[in-house]
DNA sequence: CAAAGGCATACACACGTGTGCAATTGGAGT
DNA sequence: ACTCCAATTGCACACGTGTGTATGCCTTTG
């Protein structure tokens, strides 16, 4: 079933079709309805490659992304996030071309070449590495690009994540208002931008409300391992705060461990709020409050920053995702001294 | 960059250059040779449209997949079985599409049709339920579909599945060695296979293994709610088995807490293994027993199976991966009487 | 030495769609 | 009635690749 098909049946030729199919003004209005009305009856569909081998335009954006990465993002929220890249482009008439990266990243083909060969119009990374070598090629190239939790320079490179000091805003406002005010920050490493950028918000925060005094930061690694550790050494050293709030979910379990090992109920004797809104903090006991990232509007704005680039804007470089706060049984109100 | 590019610089028309990158036996080894070489040096790669528009062969695979569905594997594991599917794809030179389905199922464009205008060879379908209207409908076609942990009849669809009666004996097996003999199962709900599958296969082993006696069914519906519960009525009742066996990782995790706060001790006073390896397990406390499916090699299967149709071969249509049993901290040996 | 046969390459068309330009038609204006 | 213009449709070519058939050349053989 081509146009040339619906052609012969209408008695006009091929090129009648395509315009009246493509709503071109040269045609008539009445000849343009029949065309239409027997193009659907017979449920014609156009031949995409044709189309896109004359007009060269490919209509799809590409996915990079690496799950066997420790990388907990890609771990907890990968399909939300593919599920809301996926939806948006479908929703704008692209199609969607996955690809995976391989652990070893030398002798992989260049995500330029592989670009060009697929036809890619935009691409979007999720669970970059640093050490990647072919990145900052495409980065500088004339591809956009859209990348996740990873900072990463270049003309047509747009940066998507969540807004990490708004979270932190959002977490220590629900202990504020719940009545702590002596909080411990169990941050990340000091190589992630991500935890640094956390812990400047616990910093200015505690500043802000007159807490200056109050702050303390653990230094964890962002593993489960690490909260446990932290929390354990902050025990023994005594005076503990009236609440926690960690860099991640994982370390907040940990704390969750070592403060339970000890002796000490949660809530009642430490309030603890995570960060990441991971399953295992649905599943814990208790329930772990803390702060929701939002894959799927995340995926969602990676497509719109593409699709803003390849009409010819100029969307701004990077775009926050609002987070929501998720109350469920780890803090607890006390009364204000 | 095109043939005919390469057809001039080397003095030649494009049908030879054509014939000579697809390796024809029409064309002379020396000339094929110069070619080849020319062609690699100035980074040529065909144009993929143009090419399928005249070999009708789309070399390229579909994915459909719900993640906002309830479903725990998806949730759980997409993101891997999507790179066991888009890693096998690739390797065999097969681009990979992804869809979502939206959760209102009725009117959405049928499969068949989308697949036709994507020109999709085969698809794989990841997180369906059983109310999807259109399902059916592309079972009976004559595109090959591969289809995960959901039951599904037609002439050309695979079924691949974790193999649940293996993990079962995996998990009883590992509890036999560690001496135990009362073994209670904390089952699914009625109308999910899977769980009737594990329950099952449990009854068998006990059987097998002279522990008629010992079979106690506790009927849960997949929730740690419903985890908690049966175990709370368990306790209530009296005469604790010393092992427990979850048909999934969150009822034991609800089984966990209800033990626990009736001051049992976990593995001391009572063993248990959950189901699925689900990242809660592996941060709850104590470490969770469990048993793992593969969803890496779930996905490559899947992608196998679609292959060997299109070659026009006929798959087994079930194919059961081997699950893994993931020792942690929640079973302890005890002494045979 | 000439004809036959095989091998290597060129020629030409096809795939389905889009589009610039020519051709045809009809109507309006003088 | 003739001209001109606008509206509509047809013609022809292009996109890049693959392939059946024709053509030309060289080798072999009687």
């Amino acid at each position: 079933m081509t146009i040339k098909d619906i052609a012969r049946l209408a008695g006009v030729t091929h090129s009648t079709v395509s315009r009246s199919l493509n709503d071109s003004p040269l045609v008539a209005t009445e000849t343009k309805e029949k065309i239409k009305k027997l193009a659907a009856e017979l449920g014609y569909a156009p031949n995409t490659f044709a189309r896109r081998l004359v007009t060269k335009k490919s209509n799809t954006l590409g996915v990079f992304f690496l799950s066997r990465a420790e990388i907990s993002f890609v771990e907890n929220f990968g399909t939300q996030f593919l599920d809301g890249i996926a939806t948006a482009s479908s929703n704008n008439g692209y199609d969607l071309l996955m690809f995976t990266m391989t652990r070893d990243l030398s002798n992989q083909k260049s995500y330029i070449r592989l670009c060009q060969e697929k036809h890619v119009e935009g691409v979007i990374f999720i669970g970059m590495t640093s050490d990647d070598p072919h990145l900052q090629e495409i980065a500088s190239s004339q591809i956009p690009v859209c990348i996740i939790d990873f900072e990463l320079k270049g003309e047509n490179v747009g940066f998507i994540s969540s807004d990490n000091e708004q979270g932190v805003r959002l977490a220590l406002d629900h202990l504020w208002q719940n009545g702590h005010r002596s909080i411990a920050h169990l941050s990340g490493p000091e190589v992630s931008p991500v935890a640094m950028i956390r812990e400047e918000a616990y910093r200015k925060y505690m500043n802000a409300h007159g807490l200056e005094k109050q702050i303390k930061i653990l230094r964890g690694d962002f593993t489960k391992d690490s909260g446990y550790r932290r929390t354990q050494e902050m025990i023994r050293q005594g005076n503990l705060p009236t609440a926690l709030l960690s860099a991640n979910d994982y370390m907040a379990l940990g704390a969750v461990k070592a403060l339970k090992e000890q002796g000490f109920k949660i809530p009642s004797d430490i309030s603890i709020i995570g960060y990441d809104n991971v399953l295992a903090g649905e599943y814990s006991d208790p329930g772990l409050t803390t702060i929701g990232q939002n894959p799927l509007e995340m995926g969602a704005s990676a497509v719109q920053y593409l699709f803003a680039k390849l009409k010819g804007g100029s969307p701004a470089p990077v775009h926050l995702i609002n987070p929501n706060l998720i109350i469920r049984d780890s803090v607890r109100p006390i009364p204000v001294r």
